[in-house]
DNA sequence: ATGAAAGCGCTAACAG
DNA sequence: CTGTTAGCGCTTTCAT
């Protein structure tokens, strides 16, 4: 049987008040009891009963990460570090995927509500106003979306690292730039969007959007078909992410266009097949890493800082965005 | 406030007991009664407390997944598949990545243990003899590990995935084989190992087996610079993993050997990448969701029953295998 | 500085 | 079929 606090409190000769406290608030106790209770415990092998704690305390100890998708390979590795901080700070990690569906998104924020501390949510897609009516049944944490200076949020730097790739770009020579966008109902891919066309705006920049019907490898390559049979390719093409990049110069290659001499591609995330690919693909690393992180530690922080958090993209120059060719 | 089973019970007009009972044996009570409670709960909107529920009846409604490496795409989608059919079931899903480290996995698994039903281990690092102390604390199920007939478990059929790619290849005229293996230290490397040697020795094909660092795509890369280095290209090589066999093909391009024209290439898994690398991989299909699912309701399952399935690997032939180039 | 006692929300004997 | 009762293991007043 697994021993509980009433056997450590027999073991080291004390209440189980005192015990339950001694964890509590250490320094409140006399060294000598403190001593006997904590090698109790130890000796015995105690370890507190995290439903008993829940019942009386509502703190479950565990916290929702919610992803949109977790076989985009940016999401996996984003769960891992907010997994590692939350582990830090004592919680269990509850992962949960969406299937990209707000509904789905929302209906299980409301399952998960009771039985968690918060939900750190990814890349929402929940309506401007679903959000207040879910905070206020959980605590919520947004990765990759600002739902206004009222909810704790941390997102990456879109304007800024647009700016960045644009000026790569116009550096290179190329005076016109394609944009293949991602899905319209997406939060974070229409920010990506206007903190491109910005960035092109004032850079004096003209740009023409495509829309893919899918953010993915297939929607890249469709995409593609569509520049292709078009008869006017474009000197440089940036993509919402990278898998519709790595989709374009798939197709692209396959038409004996060459990448980067006949066209410059960019992408976004800089996923692990990003550096695999020849020519390696340019893109802009998503910090998933400090974003992870950053959520995990904003679930325990008082909701009176100001909780929202930018972390810059960083700007990977591989082979795939070269010279303009001759206009 | 959260109505409780109280205020349900009063809105109902019964007791608590009989609330709590018609949940859990609605075949018991007269169709009145039965309605009127649910009735009630419905109103109010009620939903048990876990915590309060794990207290007493010892289960927790939660499952934990542990996966080597979640960065590794076969485990998200395996991982999403438990975690649906577990939904299904009414368990949460805890999921926890070991970094390919035993004491790691150990650990965490001693450490879920009082406070899941559950633990669902991925191709598990374990020693053998850590595992029953292990077990004793937890039920544990393990996917793409065979720990002897007393423990749940879930496999992929490498003796007959082995033997299609084997018989692929001498079909194209292949007559000795290059295998680069996984680590040592994992037993589903060790038994793939195992069913590729025994299904070429069953073709009478000689092997030569290749040891990368690391099973990566840079691991791929150093093993096809080992080869090119050698002198001797090997006619067909058949990897441990995706990744090594596209890092392989990488560096093999690089160097201008031409795949499937001079080496063809076998992976193993399926991941994304493979479908999307020019030429496409060639490669065993890894059965991740049946796998995940049924590991997933193994969970609940009698350790009666025999508690070992094995699943069919799919070989998938894309563009990396052709026919041999005269030796 | 420490202990006694109440009770978190629920389930499971035990009665009836 | 349904109600009464006794806790599950822990935290937290309230005393002392």
């Amino acid at each position: 049987m697994r021993p509980t606090l009433r056997d450590v409190a027999r073991a080291a000769g004390v209440s189980v008040s005192t015990t339950s406290r001694v964890f509590r608030e250490p320094d409140r106790f006399r060294p000598a009891t403190r001593e006997r209770v904590l090698a109790a415990a130890a000796e015995l092998g105690y370890r507190p009963n995290r439903a008993a704690q829940a019942l009386i305390t509502g703190r479950t100890g565990s916290v929702a990460v919610l992803v949109p998708n977790l076989t985009n390979p940016i999401f996996p590795e984003l769960v891992r570090a907010a997994q590692h901080r939350l582990h830090a700070h004592g919680s269990f990690t509850l992962v949960a995927d969406t299937d990209e569906d707000p509904a789905q998104e929302a209906s299980l924020i409301a399952m998960l509500a009771p039985d968690v501390d918060a939900v750190i949510t990814c890349s929402s897609l929940l309506d401007d106003d679903q959000i207040p009516d879910l905070a206020a049944q959980v605590r919520l944490v947004f990765v990759g979306r600002d739902p206004g200076p009222s909810h704790p949020s941390v997102l990456a730097d879109d304007p800024a690292g647009m700016r960045e790739v644009v000026a790569l770009l116009t550096g290179l020579g190329h005076r016109r730039i394609t944009y293949l966008a991602g899905r319209a109902a997406s939060w974070a891919a229409r920010r990506r969007l206007q903190a491109f066309t910005e960035a092109a705006a004032g850079a004096g920049v003209p740009v023409d959007v495509v829309d893919p019907n899918h953010p993915s490898f297939e929607g890249g390559r469709a995409a593609a078909e569509g520049l292709l049979r078009s008869g006017t390719l474009p000197t440089a093409v940036v993509a919402f992410n990278d898998l519709i990049a790595l989709g374009l110069t798939a197709r692209l290659a396959e038409a004996g266009v060459a990448v980067p001499g006949e066209v410059s591609v960019v992408g976004y995330d800089d996923v692990e097949f990003a550096r695999m690919a020849s020519p390696g693909l340019t893109t802009l690393a998503y910090p998933r890493t400090a974003l992870g992180e950053r959520a995990a530690d904003l679930v325990g922080t008082a909701p009176a800082d100001d909780p929202r958090r930018v972390f810059p993209l960083t700007l990977v120059e591989r082979g795939s965005t070269g010279p303009a060719r001759a206009g």
